[in-house]
RNA sequence: GGCCCUAUAGUUCAAUGGAUAGAAUGUCAGAUUCCGGUUCUGAUGAUCUGGGUUCGAAUCCCGGUAGGGUCACCA
């Protein structure tokens, strides 16, 4: 890498030319920004208090130094702080020649090492997947396929919240009002017919708290003692004590939910290595509890309640088992932890979870610790920002809420009438054809949501989103399309360029600055799995596509009489394309070769 | 109210403490003997507010304003 010589070179420098060492902290490369001549900058602000002079006469010794000692600087100038120092094009172009026909361009061997866990999704099974759990999924898989390009060893999980009283809301009006009424007979996915069912739930629970009002009861009390409600709590007492009924229910319908989210997950794209269910992980936590209350890390209050107090570290305290003993979300967040723990003895175990729940993971880490578990601090919560729809949040009672397959039907159909419009490869099958809208339709969703900034509340404007100009995804798509086509009709032609050697070539602005383009990709690819950020990636294929598309304006390919720097601008755009198709992949979306 | 997060062109997003704050979209004006016009070029337009630290602040610190989250024997 350049940027780690010209750092070694200038701590030599400041050896020799003025006695002392620069510390490392201190050295500032950057790439020289467009309006000035230079391909990388030094900052030499900070190095006045080594020189002892002042910014001009620094930069200027320090610029006959590097030109002095490096080959590849082959000049510089200094504009007040900045010495712009000029790197000579054989090293461009040998970075060309070396990576351009690499498979695996910026990608890291896989390091043998302990793995990076990372859980994303975590549906509940009573509801259908909206608009949120999709920032979720495609945040959760990306990452994932950043970290392992990265050379992480990654294992992807789920955690599915399959039992409590929300299922049991929806298993309780089944019962009453269901008919018998399977996804088969209703001719519905299995999620969507146990949310209309927790949907009929809450509307009838309404109704009877209403009557309970009207007919002089108070309103808490009624909310408490509605019929409905005390039976779907009576059922999941019977549910906790092996209710054989009860149970085959409850197996039977999350198997219809579980139907229904791999419909989704499989359209989205995204899937796990391992899957945990509370059902199975919920009894742990328990465990961990009684641990506690012999540490007296926790303790119990008078009615058998177990709390961890947690007021020296500025918090309050925090209830970890109910009064009747049943165990909370905590509780089975804990029991889950240290199984996972126990399951992969990961560096870290990452937890990708909306930012409403930052609270959260601070108490579940700090508990963690007391207990004496020392890998919470490889705890890692990758807290996310909420969805908002130009009209404000999403709410379910006011039939905001956006669903995950409605959403990918729109995109479809939109991608569908945009593409007939063109009318450009109506040659294509019907099966192609569905291949081609579904590839762009999710290319535009997730691109969509991928670029923002995890870490930020972002806004989906529907209609922007399936916008197919701009900085989306279809333009990105469209842009690699235009390359392929590029490439066949160059080699049609008779051109070869695979074993060509280019470096005697002479670079076009947009050809070296396209090339300078291309060579930070190693390094944003290295910068967005230390940051968990697929919005870097996203950020640099567009200015990548945007780069190419000036090139490919600018400059004459095809029609170039020079049979050697046709080959090299053909050679050129293979690369490009192949790095676009390398950084989408890692977003999880898919480029065409035709479109 | 306590704690946490956010605030950048009309709008949606960028900017490891560094040069004249970049894009997209919108609006206006242009480009094709061409290799795919879902493209390219130009114009327009922004750091919430008041202090502080620094050679240098959108970025760090303090106060204010506005918005969001959270503070359940929900998950």
């Amino acid at each position: 890498m350049i940027n780690e010589l010209l750092t070694l070179t200038l701590i030599q420098a400041g050896k020799e030319l003025y006695g002392q060492d620069i510390p490392e902290k201190i050295i500032q490369v950057q790439k020289t920004r467009p309006e000035f001549e230079g391909d990388l900058t030094i900052v030499v602000f900070p190095l006045l208090r080594i020189s002892k002079k002042g910014p001009e006469q620094t930069a200027g010794e320090l610029g006959n130094y590097f030109v002095s000692q490096l080959e590849n600087v082959t000049s510089f100038n200094v504009i007040k702080g900045f010495l712009n120092l000029t790197i000579a094009d054989h090293f461009w172009l040998n970075f060309f020649d070396k990576n351009r026909k690499l498979d695996n361009f910026g990608k890291n061997e896989p390091r043998e090492e302990d793995p990076v866990v990372i859980e994303y999704s975590s549906p509940n099974t009573n509801k259908p997947l909206h608009l949120g759990h999709i920032r979720n999924n495609l945040l959760g898989w990306s990452v994932s396929e950043i970290l392992k390009a990265n050379g992480e060893n990654v294992k992807k999980v789920n955690l599915v919240n399959d039992r409590g009283i929300h299922i049991c809301k929806s298993m309780l009006a089944w019962k009453k009002w269901g008919d018998g009424a399977t996804p088969a007979s209703a001719s519905k996915k299995g999620d969507k017919l146990v949310g209309d069912f927790y949907v009929l739930f809450d509307q009838k629970y309404k109704e009877e708290v209403a009557n309970l009002v009207a007919s002089g009861m108070e309103k808490e009390q009624a909310e408490q003692e509605a019929p409905l409600l005390v039976e779907a709590k009576q059922m999941l007492k019977q549910w906790e004590s092996g209710d054989e009924q009860v149970r085959k229910l409850w197996s039977e319908m999350n198997g219809w939910v579980y139907e229904g989210f791999d419909v989704t997950y499989k359209r989205l794209g995204v899937e796990f290595d391992k899957i945990y269910y509370e059902s199975d992980t919920y009894l742990l936590g328990k465990a961990l509890v009684e641990e506690g209350l012999e540490k007296r890390v926790l303790f119990k209050k008078e009615d058998g309640s177990v709390w961890c107090d947690l007021s020296s570290d500025g918090l309050d305290e925090k209830l970890l088992l109910r009064a009747n003993g049943t165990s909370v979300y905590m509780t089975q967040d804990l029991g889950t932890a240290e199984l996972r723990y126990n399951d992969y003895h990961p560096r870290e175990l990452v937890y990708v979870v909306g930012n409403e729940q930052n609270y959260h993971f601070e108490v579940l880490r700090l508990i963690l610790k007391k207990l004496g578990r020392s890998w919470a601090e490889n705890i890692v919560h990758l807290s996310y920002g909420m969805v908002e729809l130009p009209h404000g949040k999403m709410k379910s009672r006011e039939g905001t809420v956006v669903d995950a397959d409605d959403l990918m039907d729109e995109m479809y159909d939109t991608a569908k009438q945009t593409t007939e419009e063109l009318g450009k490869y109506n040659d294509f099958s019907a099966e192609e054809a569905d291949k081609l809208y579904h590839m762009l339709s999710l290319g535009a969703l997730k691109y969509f949501m991928l670029k923002v900034d995890p870490k930020k509340t972002m806004m989906f404007n529907p209609e922007e989103s399936i916008d197919f100009n701009g900085n989306t995804g279809p333009f990105i798509q469209y842009t690699h399309a235009r390359i392929r086509s590029l490439v066949r009709k160059g080699e049609a032609q008779g051109n070869r360029w695979s074993d060509m050697d280019f470096k005697e070539i002479e670079m076009a602005p947009k050809e070296k600055s396209l090339i300078k383009l291309l060579y930070d990709y190693p390094a944003t690819l290295e910068q967005a799995a230390q940051n968990f950020s697929p919005a870097m990636i996203a950020n640099y294929v567009y200015d990548l596509a945007k780069e190419f598309n000036q090139f490919y304006q600018e400059i004459t390919i095809l029609k170039e009489e020079d049979s050697g720097k046709r080959a090299f601008r053909l050679a050129l755009s293979e690369f490009t394309g192949n790095t676009i198709k390398s950084a989408m992949g890692l977003l999880g979306i898919e480029v065409p070769e035709r479109m």
